[in-house]
DNA sequence: TTGCTCCTCACGTCACGTGAGGTGGC
DNA sequence: TTGCTCCTCACGTCACGTGAGGTGGC
């Protein structure tokens, strides 16, 4: 359930508490223990872009409702990274070999034989993926907030 | 760094807890939280086979060196097998791939015209992923033993 | 000045690991 | 019997979240 919020926005820390219901402090330490980066003003204030929030849904999602500890998080959004990168390279390699494979026929058919290409033996299966942390079959019970 | 250990096993949980010097309540405890599903005798003893003994390695290092809570642990354990499962379609679709444009490319230029098969434009670059978990950038140190 | 920001220090609570204690089967 | 197993209960320690307290700039 993401808060609603303007895009191309930038919050201040308090806007940021307010929005997600969280203490300024909390803010502080996932910036201190690494796992939010956001920017500064010149006078030291920091800035949370839409980019920053999107983030830290993610991590409140894992700290709140999954009970994932700092360290856990600090894994997770890594390997979350990893698997976006998979599936951009998966994607453009199905997209090349989409287009590639029609120049090859073509190339090797000539142009007089258009014909002569027959549908592929079966379709081809593009994995589906999906980055999202699923429920849980841990039977240990999230933190309740304090 | 995996401890010896020979293959086709099946462990007691007094010699799993030599081998990885760990409490047999903390495998238990696993056990109850759902990160190890070792099998039973018919006296209900627990057996811990190779590919447990793999499993626990990865929880261990997730607990011990990065400070992985339990909770934490058991997303990563499923993110990784999603991640497995991606690399395996992954490569199953490379090699449909490589077959069917072969097959594909002859069909066009039937069998007189082996010479019109030209090279790919560029290399087919197959992604290199790796399930592995790397270090982490959190400043939290690991627990200490206890 | 007011209301924000920054920071550090400290504390309460909970999860995790482990120890004790009692049971039962090979 | 011995040495394992099973289980539950309980405790110490640490991480996480939060509050207080003092500073500084718009």
């Amino acid at each position: 359930m993401a808060a609603k919020r303007k895009s191309k926005g930038a919050y201040m820390i308090s806007a940021v508490a307010e929005m997600y219901d969280i203490h300024p402090q909390t803010l502080r330490l996932y910036e201190r223990e690494g796992l939010l980066q956001p920017s500064r003003t010149e006078g030291n204030t920091r800035l949370y872009t839409d980019e920053d929030l999107e983030r830290l849904e993610f991590i409140l999602n894992l700290a709140r409702d999954l009970g994932v500890n700092i360290a856990g998080i600090a894994i997770i959004l890594q390997m979350r990274e990893r698997m976006e990168e998979m599936n951009r390279q998966m994607h453009s390699f199905v997209e090349y070999v989409r287009t590639e494979m029609l120049t090859q026929i073509q190339n090797a058919a000539g142009p007089q034989s258009k014909s002569a290409m027959v549908p592929l033996r079966k379709p081809m299966i593009v994995p589906r993926v999906t980055t999202k942390v699923a429920t849980v079959r841990t039977t240990s019970a999230p933190r309740k907030p304090q």
